[in-house]
DNA sequence: ACCTGAACACCGTTCAAGT
DNA sequence: ACCTGAACACCGTTCAAGT
């Protein structure tokens, strides 16, 4: 058993981006090609391809031509690939942008959407963002990116933050719950009615006779009823706090 | 490599639940004393006091006086384990109730709370809850309780399964997203304030200025909030569909 | 017939030996 | 000084050998 680091000390924890710089500086020998940039690339290929299980370090240190010890000398840990891989994931959160010169709500309509169309595409990066606390470089951009629209949008720099993060939560959330192991094919979605359908009609009435309504629950509809919900729950909020 | 099965097959699916009483009957010989019901409460007892990492099928087998070998008499796979720890976790919300003879509102304010309390009281279970379907018979039961509860309170079936969708999702949630593996001690807020404090100003101007406010994120205040602007949203849905 | 010790095919990580 | 093959201490799972 490896002698564990204290836990603030975990990958991804507001310590352990605090002191990459410092650890950074110390390793990063000149390499034989290989850079930690290109193993977070590929881990994040191999993911997408595959799933998270299927990330192991001797496949990806085959992917990109040694062996797994090499990675050691740009990587501290598999968890820290994975770490550096939900940050590389959120890259494209920066540059994306749309809706500019609009109202708050038309700016927090889009930012939840692309975002969770981002989600979406990557299925399988998604339920690593649940251990991610979203911290390292390209989120920080992100948030301000985001907190920025809110603030030249009007909103008040503390319902600016507090839409921000209901947002966020939000939408990891739902994609996160409706990106399960068991995609929704019509067979799975069949099966699912099945299963409501025949638990026992003595016992579970309500489940039984709504089966069809559990089984064919529509996560977009899902979706767009919570975040206008959110939405209009905000805007209550910020008109008290303009009063 | 073990031969993969078919999607569907996988412990906590539809149709794995579907089949269990087939497969059952086919298993299931008399015991030593060990079964699978003491496993799956072992299993729990490991993950709640050293997360879901510890559970180990040598140290489950260890706590239960066996070898590891001896477990799959009993069950299939490491994987079926977890999935019946996560319905074994689902049980209190079965029986548990109160509320009663009140508005939908209420009931759903009390259930959301009781099932958030729940979830906060089991924090390494809670990543598990990402992967599961909530298929198993204690799910069906509070799902059903949940339902009956909505609809006897005036709403109309498919308002209540669409609020129990959301309640339940909302839920789970957020406490996933909170329940972090860095659990917010003052220590871990201090790292996260100086985390955003310390970040380029020229470059996130907002990240710096609102320092405070992102790392002392509240998130019952948070869950409250959220859950209210849910729950104001049914109740504009349910008030269309009386119409 | 039931149970399980020992083995198998993997892991992430370390470190001494090579260049 | 840098790199990495080989080894270590684990996994989940299988199956032949024991009772």
């Amino acid at each position: 058993v490896p002698a564990r680091l204290p836990e603030d000390e975990l990958p991804g924890s507001a310590r352990w981006w605090l002191q990459r710089e410092r650890r950074n500086g110390r390793r990063r020998a000149r390499p034989n090609g290989i850079t930690a940039e290109r193993i977070v690339a590929e881990a994040m290929a191999i993911i997408d391809a595959a799933g998270a299980d299927a990330l192991t370090l001797r496949r990806l240190a085959d992917s990109l031509g040694t062996g797994p010890a090499s990675l050691y000398r740009h990587v501290a840990s598999r968890e820290e690939i994975v770490t550096l891989v939900v940050d590389h994931f959120l890259e494209p959160m920066v540059t994306r942008d749309g809706a500019d010169g609009t109202s708050w709500r038309e700016r927090a309509q889009w930012f939840a959407t692309e975002f969770r169309q981002h989600l979406l595409d990557h299925p399988n990066i998604v339920p690593l963002m649940t251990a991610a606390q979203m911290l390292g470089p390209n989120a920080m951009a992100a948030r301000q990116r985001v907190l920025r629209g809110f603030i030249k949008a009007g909103l008040d720099a503390e319902v600016a933050v507090r839409a921000y993060l209901v947002i966020v939560h939000f939408t990891v959330a739902v994609v996160q719950l409706d990106a399960r192991p068991s995609p929704k094919t019509t067979a799975e979605r069949q099966a699912l009615q099945r299963l409501f359908a025949s638990q026992d009609p003595d016992r579970y009435p309500d489940v039984v006779s709504n089966a069809d309504l559990l089984a064919h629950h529509d996560s977009d509809a899902e979706f767009a009823f919570g975040l206008s919900a959110l939405l209009y729950g905000i805007d209550r909020l910020r008109k008290e706090s303009h009063r």
